[in-house]
DNA sequence: GAGCACTGC
């Protein structure tokens, strides 16, 4: 093994020694490290950095309508500044609404505050989710999900019952947090007394206040308070010059690492599943090249089985060290313990929209400084740590700030639905916080005026429109369901609808041996007519098998996404039937009805097969191919399929395919398909 | 014969 030599530099002068000195033994607790764990929870809160900040914080609200608030992970800004505002009896004009991106963050912030009050929740502080609500009438904290704002301003459009709206965790930018920004922004200007805290990191903060200001309002209207955190200092290395590849480097960084640091566990981000699995060989050959095995190498990402993502987090025997080689999940969805070191490539996989063929794009891309803080902040949350960033500093410099906000990069459907419903006519001149492409706004209004949900002059139609403003799913899963309850197989097209909701079903194993196992598992399920129609064979089947983890198991398929499928589809034949009066029918079999359901949602993404022998856009003449993921992929070709996404990476990829026939397109959508000529 | 990070109603 060559000598280590010191590739990284570091921006600030200490003395490496200083990040040895004064070394713990490595904490093995899965929890957030608590300094005051055994203290009680009053004394905890009076504790919290934010403590401090509270008659700033109730001040500063007395005087502006906004303020931002901006601090570190750990300062408790979530569960402190509403019991804050509380107690200083804001809840007496209103309730305090919380907004949070995730659910498991709502429900636990939400118990979290009750028990500091030593109440149970659903009395002063209740929290609604999809699926599940602790709400009373006595309820005056609220923790809600972004998305359940959305729905309650359809109902109360002004938000009347709010004094103070809480938009946690803003910096994020997703989609749902852009449009509740936009239309917040609204509904200030027309209640002056309502109140709304931003809730961010740094990086975003001046934007924010930015947004948040407007001709003739308080010159003020926003002011920022930054409270720090409790994060453990966390040293950089860069490289001192940039790599060629960076999975390589970042296998001969852990192993160097391994020999020269104490021990520690170290975490490795990278962009995909084929990176992780490429690094994780490489590290294996170091580790046989050793006598006893003192370095464990574990892959992290989103489509392995919960059994395999569960052996990360258990502790490595004394003497044997961890790392994890993850995708993004690690960054913010999933937090290993013990990590000490985290190594990041510098690069993210990103979807963005084109708006031109109404595809995704999935392109490699450098990480935004944004991100490099989050993933270096992995490393300090037991001890002081160390990131190893495999780009120099001058690169680091230049990143962008951020990635471009969601809504910015996403088809807009959905968001175009959500705003006409709340009565803003003119989509183009809405108020974003980063207005979207113009392009995709109208992509988006052309889909909806195809799928009848937009009249001629741009309004919401009666009753498509307005049904597929309030169903919750994309606006041609929405219009398949309409159709669905005319034909009489709802019941099959909402276990198809559930299934395409949740994260992939099909697990892809770690070894190569498996995958080829899984493969020829999940032909068990596979049909002729395509994807959805095998979705719904696998949904059957596990309903049939007792929805067991065995059955799972013996067929690759990922057993939470399943069970996560059929809840939603509980919800979904409630909602239906109760709600929007939607008659659930099962069609018994009948596979062409269903496939017809299909083609009246997807009639705007239909191919041909071209005497050529490739696939053709019908629309646009463009070419398309099967994604290798589709059952379709080694079947005969088929005469005209419908697909549910485009994706494009080495070509342009229809996805979730399903093979129709050329007359259903002119009997379910003679108005969209009487022009177009089809060319053989 | 290619490859898919993550959420939400």
């Amino acid at each position: 093994m060559a000598t280590f030599k010191p590739k990284f530099i570091k921006p600030d002068t200490d003395d490496a020694i200083a990040d040895i000195t004064g070394v713990e033994e490595p904490q093995t607790s899965t929890f957030v490290y608590n300094a005051n764990h055994n203290l009680g929870l009053t004394e905890q809160r009076e504790r919290l950095p934010i403590r401090k900040y509270r008659d700033q914080i109730l001040y500063c609200l007395e005087q502006h309508q906004v303020v931002i608030l901006v601090g570190e992970t750990g300062s408790g800004k979530s569960t402190q500044v509403p019991q804050y505002l509380y107690e200083w009896g804001w809840h007496s004009k209103g309730c305090i609404g919380i907004t949070e991106p995730r659910r498991v963050s709502t429900v636990t912030l939400a118990n979290r505050v009750a028990q500091e009050r030593g109440e149970l929740v659903g009395d002063t502080v209740g929290y609604a989710v999809r699926f599940q609500e602790r709400i009373s009438n006595e309820t005056k904290i609220k923790f809600v999900t972004e998305g359940i704002l959305l729905r309650e301003l359809l109902a109360d459009p002004l938000l009347t019952q709010y004094s103070v709206i809480i938009v946690d965790e803003a910096h994020e930018r997703n989609m749902l947090t852009d449009l509740l920004l936009g239309l917040l922004k609204k509904i200030l200007r027309k209640r002056s007394q309502l109140k709304l805290i931003i809730s961010s990191a740094t990086i975003d903060a001046s934007f924010f206040s930015e947004f948040f200001s407007w001709p003739g309002a308080d010159k003020e209207v926003s002011v920022k308070l930054s409270i720090e955190g409790r994060m453990h200092a966390v040293h950089h290395f860069y490289l001192n010059e940039p790599c060629a590849d960076y999975v390589k480097e970042t296998v001969a960084t852990i192993w160097k690492l391994h020999q020269k640091e104490p021990p520690g566990d170290i975490l490795a981000f990278l962009t995909g599943q084929e990176e992780v699995l490429e690094a994780l060989d490489l590290i294996k050959e170091y580790i046989a090249s050793e006598e006893t095995a003192t370095l464990k190498a574990l892959p992290m990402y989103g489509s392995m089985s919960s059994q395999d993502q569960l052996s990360v987090f258990f502790t490595p025997p004394k003497g044997v060290r961890k790392v994890v080689l993850a995708t993004n999940i690690a960054e913010t969805s999933i937090t290993i313990p013990g990590i000490v070191y985290v190594i990041d490539c510098g690069y993210v996989k990103v979807k963005w929209f084109n708006p031109t063929t109404c595809s995704d794009s999935l392109m490699v891309v450098p990480v935004s400084k944004a991100s490099a803080i989050q993933r270096a902040g992995r490393a300090g949350r037991v001890r002081p740590g160390k990131v190893y960033r495999l780009y120099t500093k001058q690169d680091y410099d230049a990143l962008a700030p951020r990635q471009p906000p969601e809504l910015r990069r996403s088809e807009l459907s959905g968001a175009v639905l959500q705003l006409k419903a709340l009565g803003i006519g003119n989509i183009l001149r809405f108020d974003f916080p980063s207005p979207p492409p113009a392009k995709n706004l109208l992509a988006a209004l052309e889909t909806l005026y195809a799928l009848d949900a937009l009249d001629e002059e741009g309004q919401l139609t009666k009753p498509v429109g307005f049904l597929l403003a309030e169903l919750p799913f994309t606006a041609m899963l929405s219009k398949m369901l309409h159709v669905s309850g005319k034909l009489g197989c709802a019941e099959e097209i909402i276990t198809i609808i559930a299934m395409l909701q949740v994260q992939s079903i099909f697990s892809r194993p770690v070894s190569a041996a498996a995958q080829q196992s899984g493969r020829i598992a999940h032909r068990h399920f596979e049909v002729a007519e395509g994807d959805l129609i095998t979705l719904l064979n696998v949904y059957t089947a596990f309903v049939e098998e007792g929805m067991t983890k065995e059955f799972c198991g013996q067929y690759y398929l990922i057993y939470r996404n399943l069970k996560r499928a059929c809840e939603l589809r509980e919800q979904l034949i409630n909602l239906a039937r109760k709600k929007y009066g939607i008659p659930i029918f099962s069609c018994k079999g009948d596979v062409e009805l269903i496939c017809k359901c299909i083609t009246a949602g997807f009639f705007t993404q239909v191919a041909y097969l071209h005497h050529s022998g490739v696939y053709r856009q019908i629309s646009s003449g463009t070419e398309l191919a099967i994604h290798p993921n589709s059952t379709l992929y080694t079947l005969p070709q088929a005469q005209y399929v419908v697909y549910g996404e485009l994706l494009q990476t080495t070509k342009l990829f229809m996805n979730h395919v399903t093979v129709i026939k050329k007359e259903w397109l002119t009997e379910l959508a003679p108005h969209y398909y009487q022009q177009t000529t089809v060319r053989d």
